[in-house]
DNA sequence: CTAGAAAGTTGAATTGCTTCAAAATTGAAG
DNA sequence: CTTCAATTTTGAAGCAATTCAACTTTCTAG
């Protein structure tokens, strides 16, 4: 079943993804060496292109983490939000935003953002633009339900309020990683007071 | 007055950023070489390093072009708005859209947007989020003109306001030049659903 | 007009990502 | 335990942006 080249395999792919990590973290995406990375993994430099087509996608694996596990916190939330569309979808961006700088720093989600948008049209393009629009879809899935329990206008379509809410907190998360003086809380706020601004326009109550 | 020495260099800023421009669009930002460019403008690798600094810059200079002719077309229509929040908005954003491709395509704004974020605090970087933030407040303004007709709710702060219509356009604008297939009137046929969305939550009659 | 200083140009060297042909390792069959 | 095919690793070569020390051109003063 295991054999040895299945478990160096994996072996190896997790050092690569370690060493990255730890070498972003560290030393800035631009500044760290495709060659360090190697080192520090303890493999060739052609190795590390075995496992990951360039370096873009190293950091797009690492993004793909932190993302995904956004995602089944917000999942959480959606399935069972707080009373009223306010402080429901306050909750959801701010779980959103808690839970950015964890494995990223600013300077990766730089690069990353960059990546994406530079390179849409290349696998690691489209992953980013997949991540963003599960992330969008949740925030439409939280609006539809807030629509059924009533506490938003049913009027409204949620796929387009959806879209500018997420629109407007992805912009601004953009402007956060910008801003390298910017804090979690700050940011929280400004968006919380746009949210208000568009939810608020249409809720009920 | 004008030396020939002073002549030669407006010459040579000239015909490298003619050389740009048309280097770009050929070939794309990737694919053009830096040695085309400089052949093309007749001076060697170092001099278009003396007119500026990097690669980013030189596009940054094309967009600024851009941008500026974008913002004074802009201004008028802020003057003078149409009648309607939702005639006005979506004049101005009409507006900003159809200039968008004069001298740029899509894939030398992916990379800029991208460059706007890879290095958010150089002053190519600066200079693209100061170009932003001056369409953020033409927006603004415009909707400050519009509760002073009357024509939206004044309960709501401009401000706020103008900086959610602003964020779900440019946003909107990221998505457009991702998507290669993607026409400008699909652009501003989705903005304008958006945005009379929000504006239509605080527009009076 | 000429010498020297100032300003600007040049292209070869440097740097770091990426590719690829040769070498090494692993697995399977006899 | 060999043999050989398949897989994987390796690092040197290729490529394009950027830097910089040597060289030119232009300007200024005498």
């Amino acid at each position: 079943m295991t054999g040895l080249r299945e478990r160096q395999k994996a072996d190896r792919q997790r050092r690569i993804l370690k060493a990255a990590v730890t070498a972003f973290r560290r030393d800035g995406y631009r500044a760290a060496r495709m060659e360090d990375l190697a080192a520090a993994a303890e493999v060739s430099v052609g190795t590390v292109y075995n496992y990951y087509p360039n370096k873009g996608d190293i950091l797009m694996a690492v993004v793909a983490m932190e993302v995904e596990e956004v995602l089944a916190q917000g999942d959480a939330l959606v399935v069972a939000p707080p009373r009223g569309a306010a402080q429901a979808l306050g909750a959801l961006i701010d779980s959103y935003y808690d839970h950015s700088l964890i494995y990223l720093t600013k300077e990766m989600w730089r690069h990353a953002m960059a990546i994406s948008i530079e390179a849409a049209e290349t696998p690691n393009g489209r992953h980013y633009a997949a991540l963003d629009a599960r992330l969008c879809d949740q925030v439409t899935r939280l609006l539809a339900g807030l629509q059924t329990r009533g506490e938003i206008a049913s009027g409204c379509s949620a796929e387009l309020l959806g879209r500018v809410v997420f629109n407007n907190l992805n912009q601004m998360f953009m402007e956060f990683a910008r801003d390298e003086a910017m804090s979690v809380e700050t940011l929280k706020n400004l968006v919380r007071a746009q949210t208000i601004l568009l939810a608020g326009t249409v809720s009920v109550g």
